[in-house]
Parts: structure tokens; C-alpha cells; sequence
DNA sequence: TGTCATACCTATAACTAATAGGTAAACTGA
DNA sequence: TCAGTTTACCTATTAGTTATAGGTATGACA
């Protein structure tokens, strides 16, 4: 149970990251379109967001990496690790405990007014 | 339509706090309460965050502001303006079109996986 | 009288995410 | 062939918000 509010939304991109990777193996560049799709388009987060968010996650151990060769530039392949599935759980119930507050105060609208 | 995400949920205390004096008039120290009881606990606002998010929206014509007397300190209301309303919805539809997006993403769990 | 609750307020710190860069390799079309 | 675009990685800095930690003032209560 979280005292407050673990500075709120923060940690949006942590939570897309673990989601999708816990789901498939990705690679950076890969995982900046699979953001944008998997939200509708209505979330896209640049590549500056996304690669320090890996390389932080990796070095917390929630990921594992690997590099593969392809034409052009090796890839980092990317997966969720199940400590960072654990972790992947938290910042879900968390997001569900936070919005689930939101959304409880703008439905007082039917409630009172 | 918002290009990318305008800094997420970033936003929240200003959407709650115009949320909540749209239905009513309120005063700081009131309102931090109203948070913590609208949103069933799940957020809590210190009044550090408040009064700085009131003064900032009242600057911008959002809030409707005046003082009242009453046994100890006066009271400072404030109640949501025409402005404000409009600033609301525009809130209300960031947030739906995020936390949706995000939603999304999480429910990918039941469509692939 | 001293502590607690009400009620206001601000400055600073901490933290994220956004921006704006930069490198390198391969492909594409003129 | 070479200029531009796309893939693919990366980092440093800036901007922006929220959290923390204070501080003031009044009245009630024990």
C-alpha cells in the first residue's frame, strides 16, 4: 500500500516497457513503434525516452538483453525478466489504484452537482 | 489532438482540483480533504501541492477566488470559472485519451501473450 | 500554558520525461 | 555515385511537475 502517491503517473514508460517485453522480445527501435501502436497511437514516447528506460530496467535486472546481428546496425533484443515481472505487477496495481482514484473523483459528477 | 503526451499525467493535481470546485465552492484546506475522500484514498495531495496549483490556476482566470471571515483564520474560496470549465474538459479528454492508451496497452495481456 | 487542529503560504529539492542532439550502417532513387 | 532517408543505437541537457519541508497565525481544549 503505497503511502501516497508514488509521484503519480511517473513511471508510465517503465510500465509500457515491462508490459510489452513481458510479451515478446523486442528490440529498442522495435518497442518505439510497438508503444505507439499498442496505445492507439495516443501514447509515443521518443527514442530518448525509451533507451535510458531500457538501460535502466537492465541494469535493475528487470530485463535481460542480448545482441543480435542483422544487415545494418546489431540489434539489443530485449525481454522482461521475472523480477521485472514482479515489478511489472506492482506498477499495474498501482496504475489501477491511481486512475481508479481519478476516475472516482471526475465520476462525482453524476454523484453530486 | 495533442501531438505526443503533454508531459502524461502531468496535470492531475489541476485536473482534480478543477474537477472538484466546478462542483463546488470551496477553500484550500477543505479541498485537500475533498482529494483524499473523492478519489477513495488512492490520492492524496499535500497542501504544498494545493495552494500552489491554486494560486497558479486563479492567475490564469481558471478559479474564482474570495475571502471569507469565520472563527480562526479566513477562509479563501475558490470555485471554478466559464474559463476553467473549458480548461476541465480539455483535461478530461487528455486524461481519457492517455489512461485509455495505456489501458490498451496493459490489455494486450488477454489479446496475445 | 502548551499542544493540537485549523488555515494559510513559499522556497527548495527531487525526480521524470522531453528535447535535441550525435554516430553508424544500409538502402533508395536520381 | 551520391544525397537523402531509414534503420538502429546512444547521451547530455533542459524543462517541467510534484514532493518535501519548512513557516505563520488563530482558536480550542486540557
Amino acid at each position: 500500500m503505497a503511502k501516497t502517491n508514488a509521484a503519480f503517473m511517473s513511471g508510465v514508460p517503465e510500465l509500457l516497457v515491462l508490459r510489452l517485453l513481458s510479451n515478446k522480445e523486442m528490440y529498442g527501435y522495435e518497442l518505439v513503434r510497438a508503444i505507439k501502436l499498442s496505445t492507439s497511437d495516443s501514447i509515443s514516447l521518443a527514442e530518448g525516452v525509451v533507451y535510458p528506460t531500457l538501460h535502466s530496467l537492465e541494469a535493475r535486472g528487470m530485463l535481460r538483453a542480448r545482441e543480435v546481428a542483422s544487415t545494418g546496425r546489431a540489434r539489443v533484443y530485449y525481454k522482461t525478466t521475472a523480477k521485472g515481472k514482479k515489478q511489472l505487477q506492482s506498477l499495474m496495481n498501482e496504475w489501477e489504484r491511481v486512475s481508479g482514484g481519478i476516475n472516482a473523483a471526475l465520476g462525482e459528477l453524476y454523484a453530486s452537482s
